[in-house]
DNA sequence: TCCCTTTTTGCATACGAATGCACAAACCTT
DNA sequence: AAGGTTTGTGCATTCGTATGCAAAAAGGGA
């Protein structure tokens, strides 16, 4: 039982080598065959392991990914973070991920942070950065990708679905079922996801000569959705047909329309989210929503952003993905639909 | 606007001291007024923030530890996950997460490329260590909490709620409330916490002289939880209520009873649930459950995990924390109950 | 077998910050 | 003002690995 760990140093000397073999070994560069087993021979018996943070000092690659995400308790994020952090595995790069509050300073603070650990590049979930942190990116050569977030004019990549023809795609189904009353409770105004599925949504019930009966900011917030499910609820000519911005909140006024209100749902009011987290299947909710395509925006998360890495020079792209509109139980079905 | 990131021996230069001196001002080591005021001058103006990497080496310390979690759609790991990366926060480390299947050669890559990283201490959410890890954690000299996962004879702290007690309570709960034909779907039978909730939960019954209907293995699995429910619920004297080994499974076994089974909750089953994670209280599922003090679990975590680095001398401990039953409207509740 | 090319190998140095040591400066004390 | 003490500073070295360079070994061709 050994009691320190051991170095390549180490390693060397009981395999008779030199130092910089061992870490010709390690590092995959060349060796013969016959020093590459008096190394691996010896750094077994040592239980030797190359120590990635000197490894990372002198080659400036830490082979660490910045995660800066928001919203921990929208489960749109941990499956994201899950899928994420495998399909980075698998390029052999490890996640650092830093909780942030959608503040201006907090996010500052993390994304130093992060710079201040040389990581070789940062993923920000459904979070803004100002200008300075991306002044401050760049001067540390970090890419930066936004996943589920757009930012004109940052100069960062972005990946996101397609949030305005989806707004439209909602609005379009709504409309064809028959609705005449129909409401939005927006995502936050203040993120491009949030203001691209309204503009999406409005444009295409414009499409049927509608307008948006009313519009309220739900702020990606539970309480807040709610409430402006209730204060939807309390007019004259309530509405018979609910978007909200995403699924997260929509369960929220689900919950309020039901079992507050009293309303069967969708009898009484449709209901239609954005996300398709896996709850939205659940029976209990079995929410009619539009699917963000998790996997292909992580695939493309990662690939843009180990593009940029390996390439300093290639330039940020914006991508958007399309996804279905998964028909279920909590809205009403134009007529002739077929999922 | 400069183009590469500055280092101490810059910023020494350019406030006309040694590079010693910096180091001091940054590290909070004696400095006079007049250097510290000329480093910090300097560093601002060439953006230097030292490298953490850099210091890791020399010191020994990363301030990084490791996380390996397992299950996180399961609500209770990402609201744990937040906690605990704010309580390091606050005490300078920071978190790099790894996923890892509940299968042991991949924790064990896990567990391995942690201690790679020089990770100061490593929290386990709801994974066993082997003891070949434990081993290598030892040797390495890092320190390993276990979160909501108890492992005997393993040489590492835990932290868990009072399960055995917690199981007791539920029975005492049911017991009380007047049902007669209790069953459980069990946490997975490989968990300690799954174990001694159901433990708990049997010599709770037996104190009423009670025997379990039935006692089923849920694996911590939705699916697997659907299917025990519809087993129990095919028997003829199907029961009368249901302690489901965790919130996650709790929630799938309400959805088949009610939308698949057609039963009413509590009227025909009592359900009731264990952690008390966020969407226990959504009113769709409104459910009994007895909750896991997260904020208390996650202190200890943080306390128990940086004691042991600060003095790597200190015992392991095995801490349980109490928590209440929660009643809401998924269990009938015993007469003259007041929560 | 000899010379030329290719592959291995060791040496020395670098990455960026922290720290023991010895010396210089500043501060007290009487 | 001299001696003693505390504080501040620079020099040199260290952490563990990667890598350019030059020398050594191995391979190849005729």
């Amino acid at each position: 039982m050994m009691t320190a760990k051991a170095t390549s140093l180490d390693v060397a000397r009981l395999a008779g080598v030199s130092q910089s073999a061992v870490s010709r070994v390690f590092s995959g560069a060349s060796a013969s065959k016959s020093t590459a087993l008096k190394v691996r021979k010896a750094a077994d018996e040592l239980g030797y392991r190359p120590n990635s943070l000197a490894r990372a000092m002198i080659t400036g690659k830490s082979r660490i990914i910045g995660l800066v995400v928001a919203y921990l308790d929208n489960q749109f994020y941990p499956v994201a973070l899950e899928r994420l952090s495998n399909a980075l595995k698998e390029q052999g790069y490890h996640i650092l991920v830093f909780m942030a509050e959608n503040a201006q300073d907090s996010i500052s603070n993390v994304v130093q942070e992060l710079i201040d650990y040389q990581v070789d590049g940062i993923i920000t979930a459904s979070v803004a950065m100002s200008s300075d942190l991306t002044q401050r990116c760049a001067v540390a050569g970090i890419p930066v990708v936004m996943f589920n977030r757009g930012q004109d004019g940052s100069g960062h990549s972005s990946i996101t679905s397609a949030n305005v023809e989806g707004g439209r795609r909602v609005a379009d189904f709504l409309a064809r079922a028959g609705h005449k009353r129909i409401a939005h409770i927006a995502g936050w105004e203040g993120s491009s996801t949030g203001r691209d599925r309204r503009r999406g949504f409005i444009e295409g019930l414009m499409d049927h000569n509608f307008e948006p009966l009313d519009v309220l900011d739900g702020m990606f917030d539970r309480d807040v959705a709610s409430q402006a499910a209730r204060t939807l609820m309390a007019r004259a000519d309530a509405p018979d047909a609910i978007f909200v911005g995403n699924d997260h909140m929509a369960f929220a006024v689900m919950d309020t329309l039901r079992h507050e209100l009293g309303c069967k749902i969708p009898q009484d009011v449709s209901v239609i989210g954005y996300d398709d987290v896996p709850l939205a299947q659940w029976a209990a909710y079995d929410l009619t929503t539009l699917r963000q395509p998790v996997r292909r925006m992580v695939e493309a998360t990662v690939e843009t952003l180990i593009g940029k890495i390996e390439d300093p020079e290639r330039p940020a792209q914006k991508i958007e993905i399309d996804g279905p509109l998964i028909a279920r139980g909590s809205a009403r079905k134009p007529e002739g639909w077929t999922q």
